[in-house]
DNA sequence: ATGAAAGCGCTAACAA
DNA sequence: TTGTTAGCGCTTTCAT
């Protein structure tokens, strides 16, 4: 059968079986940032699952921004996706009733919206975050500094709410915060030249994702600073190139495929309110001993 | 009658609109390797053009692989969309014929396939080895080695190609070759260390791509190895992370948005049998000088 | 069991 | 101009 399908070259139109079924045989995957491996990651997990249960991934980037996020849920709504899997950046439960009226699922990665009745998957960042200081004050770090992004995002508030409190726990004064206006490799960068200027440096930093991390790493390295001597500094994320870093990247490893497989999961069993929350896991590497 | 619409809630169903008209209002865009932000800059490029003249894009990753991409071709063959751009792994004219027999546009991404009628465009990777291998000599760098990937891509065996020539031209011996398994940033830190097995290190070092090159100045710069002092290296593609590198990385510098425009507007205008080829350019920075 | 027919929502062609 | 209708290719239902 699928031979002779083959052999005449008969492709099956989805626009029709779509039509006639109501809703299409994908799911829409709306990822915030593609540069960033986090997201691609989870994007992977999530597609590969969604595969294996036949379905296909509509992806989309909203670049952070709420406009394009909004077309991009413009978009699916459109292609009458069966469910939606996204990192929000603005979204609202009025959006999110709207789109489940019309029969589609949200899941949500990382964050909830109350009162939508859709579910999600995140990660422990409160949890990962303390993982971090903790880590920092075991080996001896007492003047700790954190470099987040502004505005920042709930991920990211939870993980320095994470950090602050194992900080008071282990009676330490609260941690020098550093803002950037992103969260590239860039930023990370500049956060370096903002603590250099400074004069003192931290002997303890963490940085809320790896991609900062390694640009901050780089950065103190080229100014004669030795990692971790100086200053041990800790990621967050456990992006490949964490591990082949110049100073190969102390991280919070987040299993960020098992948070896509998760999610699909969670569309496909068209699960209201659940709400999965994974556990995140300290990996020592040179940059903190 | 737009206010009127979103009143509503209206939303047109593109299912139906797709099967009436018989094609999509969508292009498919198939990236080689979602984690590679040369491709992912492309594809934005590419995104953005399509968005402008009123598209939407359709995301596939073939991840190298024939199978992924013959099932991402398959999808987007059901999707019915009106044109696709892809960097091909192992697309042939046949595939190629039959997409073009069903309506669909294909603009290849840094490859040709001869016969095929479809048009191509790319960045001129021979120029590029040549420019590298070129600025290498002209900072007095004569014991030079290329680091690339096994089974290697047009792309790279194009600019090895254009290294070999240059150098010959300046009456020097062949470099010497370093094939890794892939083309990653841990790919570049083996070829590192399979260099400092040998004993004695080229002083000139020319990478593929830049994730490989950071990999290596990484590892060479772990183990004492001075860059550019005791070793010029440079990369290929100029990503955001060159720039931040430990040791800014000279590298050459490919048009990828530009690539990704290109390509949109070869599609849209349905042309046959266009080449259109990018010059790349060198980007000087500390890793060389 | 196999086959025929209705209808999903849209657009394009045609009628008034 | 405005309104009506046929039909895209599929699935599902109903009849044989």
């Amino acid at each position: 059968m699928q031979a002779a399908i083959d052999e005449l070259g008969f492709v099956r139109n989805e626009a029709a079986r779509a039509l006639r079924k109501g809703v299409a045989h994908t799911l829409g995957v709306v990822v915030e940032d593609i540069s960033n491996p986090y997201f691609t990651d989870m994007a992977r997990g999530a597609e590969a699952a969604l595969n294996t249960a036949g379905y296909d991934a509509l992806w989309c980037t909203s670049d952070g921004s709420p406009e394009k996020e909004r077309r991009c849920l413009d978009f699916l709504e459109e292609q009458g996706v069966s469910g939606i899997i996204i990192t929000p950046v603005a979204l609202d439960a009025s959006r999110i009733a709207r789109l489940r009226t019309r029969g589609m699922q949200v899941v949500l990665i990382d964050r909830r919206v109350p009162g939508a009745g859709s579910s999600s998957v995140s990660v422990d960042h409160v949890m990962g975050g303390s993982l971090a200081v903790r880590h920092l004050v075991a080996i001896g770090r007492t003047d700790i500094a954190f470099v987040t992004a502004e505005p920042e995002p709930p991920p990211l508030r939870q993980r320095r709410g994470g950090a602050l409190r194992a900080l008071a726990r282990a009676g330490y004064p609260p941690a020098l915060t550093i803002s950037m206006t992103e969260s590239s490799a860039a930023a990370g960068q500049s956060a370096a030249r903002r603590l250099l200027e400074f004069g003192t440096l931290p002997n303890g930093i963490f940085c809320a994702n790896d991609l900062m991390a390694i640009g901050l790493v780089n950065e103190l390295t080229r100014n004669g600073v030795k990692i971790p001597q100086d200053c041990a500094v800790i990621g967050y994320d456990d992006i490949d190139l964490a591990a082949t870093a110049v100073v190969p990247l102390t991280t919070i490893h987040q299993p960020r495929r098992e948070l896509g497989r998760k999610a699909t999961e969670l569309v496909l069993a068209d699960a209201d309110n659940q709400h999965i929350v994974l556990a995140p896991e300290l990996v020592v590497r040179d940059s903190s001993e």
